[in-house]
DNA sequence: ATTTTTGCAAATGATTTGCAGTCCC
DNA sequence: GGGACTGCAAATCATTTGCAAAAAT
């Protein structure tokens, strides 16, 4: 989609100790051309011409580097998405599969009182928010639905 | 472990429209024998006696009833763990795997701003916390990690 | 008697790995 | 040239599924 976006990923690997190869501009265009989130899988057999194991290999390097996120769904399945970098969260949208990423991000009194009260020393957080999206709300009504997230 | 727990397990199923049996009553007793979380391998390795498919399929049984609840550790696996029914959190030890349960739960207000903001219906979240309980913290340094969680 | 549940083994699906050849710097 | 990267195919794992036999209500 956006050409910047490619060339600062493909910046970011070289300014890590990673190379520039043409199975990995492949797997990156295509990420890039995704909409939304996808499965390994679903990227796998987008791109054409590169070894499954390159794909997985490479979509393993962009999550490590930062520049693929990982998105929990509710019935607990992974997806990946273009990751802006910074902290954030996705807000999915559970009939259409929109993602909205956001920042706010105001657990840290729950994380205060917590660290108070157990001990614990928190360093992360995975939060996750599931609902419908308005087009999703204005379309249909909700189906019935049993998430994971209790 | 605590029997009340398992008979109020098999309580649970039997007001469901679920079988007792003896694969089931072996499954669940191996599971709250499981101090912490585990994995549905782990489980499975312990059972004996019964085949591996129907592990699986009770361990999915009672996800789906609310017995078991999912946790998600910040490598992105999911474990799982006895239930306490109500809607709670995880707070992880990165370090020795021991979980605090939480129910302070205030992402109220950001589900509020959020679905104001973006004009989703928020349904449900997921929240997991990660990070060293106090006696990790007082034996061992903090140990170099790359969490999951951005 | 009827409906579930189980066990087994085979089928799937999703990654990973070994390794020899290839490509980038 | 030398280490990093790739492709392929085989290997691994984790989980699911088909189906006939066994068990529960």
């Amino acid at each position: 989609m956006s050409p910047s976006l490619v060339s600062n990923i493909l910046e970011r690997l070289d300014a890590g100790q990673h190379r520039i190869t043409a199975p990995r501009m492949a797997v990156i265009g295509v990420i890039a051309s995704m909409p939304g989130h996808f499965t390994a899988e679903a990227l796998a057999a987008r791109v054409r011409g590169v070894g499954r194991a390159t794909v997985f290999r490479t979509l393993k390097l962009l999550v490590d580097e930062g520049m693929v996120c990982r998105v929990l769904l509710d019935d607990g399945k992974l997806h990946y998405r273009l990751s802006r970098g910074a902290h954030h969260h996705h807000l999915v949208c559970t009939q259409c599969g929109a993602i909205e990423d956001f920042t706010t991000c105001d657990v840290a009194e729950v994380i205060g009182e917590l660290s108070r009260r157990t001990g614990y020393e928190i360093e992360s957080h995975w939060l996750e928010l599931y609902g419908r999206c308005s087009s999703c709300r204005s379309s249909r009504p909700a189906p019935p639905r049993t998430p994971l997230a209790v």
